[in-house]
DNA sequence: AGTCCTAATGCACACGTTTGCACAGATTAT
DNA sequence: ATAATCTGTGCAAACGTGTGCATTAGGACT
């Protein structure tokens, strides 16, 4: 199709020198400047002991050739890759794309780039486990609430550090997650402010730690206030997860004035399926998520949730992450951060609570 | 928080020998077989040439020490890192997402890893670039309709195999994409046959090859019947832009009876804004998209568009990849493999049509 | 017995960097 | 004048693999 005929053609001129030839190397640059290949690699990295002279002439050759070092080779002698393996979870769930994003931004931030071990929610191959060893990676970042035991037993076996992120770590390793406990009992707070009495509960699969914790959360709210959920109902941890819960929670007659999703993509499952069967959102039933993904906030959810705090959660992740390939003797960690309550259009407010932003 | 604690310690035992120890070598290996290690080395990698019993005794050696060769020093040699980029685009449009987790699973397949150069809308930053030439990649996938072609002009530049998938190539570089043109012509006719002759056009930025092919197949079906188009809107290619392009449509009180989104995310933002003014979709007004992403399916979508043939599409792109690894040589192709239509609730069907499936 | 062939293995170098140590020359201190 | 310090650079060894070529041993064939 000559539609795809946009005109730019000839490719960069600064470096025609090397088309075709083999990239240069360290050597290639010593030779032009009549050094050593030690000082070449010295200048290179700015090091003081090498004249400014030399120094600018060799740069100026590298720039000139469009030199970049070889990583492989570097890594070999320094033993450290710049390099960390990154496992992440059910991508159905905005939740993960969104985090990958500024996760991605912050690691280049501290020179470090992430090589994809696991995406998804199937099963990780024996593949991914044995690349995290040869490509000698410095670290590894495991962002799913699910599937990893075997890779955190492999880093654990290796010492390879490891951090996981949106969990809490079992002994020896390390986790950075939001408070889920703590903001699920704001949000039951919240139902329970607003005269719900009527709660139901809609959740993944639960034996996962920040299923748990929120489930816990909630609880915890409710038996503050001497009042016991109506209902509890499991599904996958999807939109259509959701969606079939709620389906099966009017069909059985339930009534539910509340329905307390575990995270957002299922919240909005359920929002779809009341809706589909005639009942209104907020007016009949309150419905509240937990993550804030950007699909919260779009006007036909307008999702009362709580926003897990990423930037900050990444932040601590990569702190921890870099200790440990410092000094990999360091004992395990969990952190947990408090998220922030975001009251929306979902989830009735009680008179009280009304006039708050 | 002891809630945390899951009650499984004791790392692995199978190795126990070398717990703090460096990792195991070829030349680790070649000591305790007796050997040298130019035969581990052929062993290992099932030489015939190797007897039967030194191999054996090799690999239980290396079993036991659980051995994984180092990918750096290999590839310093072989020239081969195993290793391709990965330039991924606006992570909002879920379609990326989904394409990532197939795309990463159809590259193990190959045995490749992907290493991630960028991720999102942002502007690419200059260590992207430059770590692709550092870490010896192998090749290049961009992923993404917008923003690349600083990153094109270094693969040409360096001759660095790339291809690109979801959009047209401009000379000279190899590119996969849905046949854009075709399935927006399909959906342009499903939407004349339904009677409709108010069609307006919702479109992202329309520099990229992929939007200007969807809206010419478009236009092609409308001047085939005489049609021509009602409004045209271009937001930013998101669910807020579609939503937004909706309200201003109907604010300018256009009237539209079909709304042809340019893709489904943004079809998603249109269906929103069209009820929450209080048009039905599909009774008062007709919309289609176009990837077929998951959301799409989802019920209170229910988006009729053409879905994308991403397997397929990952499959060539592997090809054009593999191939050009191979021989550099190969000159550039641009490959564009059919969509499917789906039919579903959100674009009236004439009665011509509606007893298909 | 000598020649040739095959099978099995080792030697040594290459890949591109980094870095401890040595060395030459210049400058300063005694 | 000699010793001590400093500055700028080079040598050479490592990092862990892969691989062309040489080497050895054993057998088969003439």
């Amino acid at each position: 199709m000559a539609r795809g005929m946009r005109k730019t053609d000839d490719n960069g001129d600064e470096n025609a020198r090397n088309v075709g030839r083999r990239r240069s190397t360290v050597r290639t640059i010593s030779e032009r400047a009549g050094v050593s290949t030690s000082t070449v690699s010295r200048a290179l990295k700015g090091d003081r002991r090498i004249s400014a002279k030399t120094r600018n002439s060799i740069l100026a050759i590298a720039r000139e050739e469009g030199y970049a070092p070889n990583a492989m080779a570097r890594s070999l002698v320094t033993r450290r890759s710049g390099v960390v393996g990154l496992v992440i979870g059910e991508i159905g769930n905005p939740f993960y794309p969104e985090l990958l994003e500024r996760l991605h931004l912050r690691l280049a931030a501290r020179s470090l780039r992430a090589m994809l071990l696991h995406v998804g929610s199937g099963p990780l191959d024996e593949g991914a486990v044995q690349s995290l060893l040869q490509y000698q990676m410095d670290g590894c970042l495991i962002a799913s609430a699910t599937l990893s035991s075997r890779i955190e037993d492999i880093c654990l076996q290796y010492r390879v550090p490891m951090v996981m992120i949106n969990r809490v770590a079992r002994v020896h390793s390390c986790a950075v997650s939001c408070d889920n406990f703590a903001g699920a009992r704001l949000l039951g707070e919240l139902l329970i402010e607003a005269g719900h009495r009527r709660i139901a509960l809609v959740t993944g699969q639960s034996n996962t730690s920040v299923s748990e914790d929120r489930v816990e959360g909630l609880q915890a709210a409710l038996s503050d206030h001497g009042v016991s959920l109506t209902a509890s109902c499991e599904g996958h941890s999807t939109y259509a997860g959701g969606f079939a819960a709620a389906q099966e929670i009017v069909e059985r007659g339930l009534r539910p004035d509340a329905i307390f999703a575990v995270n957002d993509i299922m919240a909005m499952g359920v929002i779809d399926a009341l809706r589909r069967t005639g009942l209104r959102v907020p007016e009949d039933v309150s419905v509240t998520g937990f993550d804030d993904v950007q699909a919260a906030s779009w006007p036909n959810y307008d999702l009362t949730t709580v926003a897990q705090p990423v930037d900050a959660m990444i932040e601590r992740t990569l702190d921890l992450l870099l200790e440990r390939i410092e000094d990999p003797s360091r004992p395990g960690e969990n952190v947990s951060i408090h998220g922030e309550l975001r009251r929306r259009g979902s989830a009735r407010l009680s008179g009280r609570t009304a006039s708050l932003s």
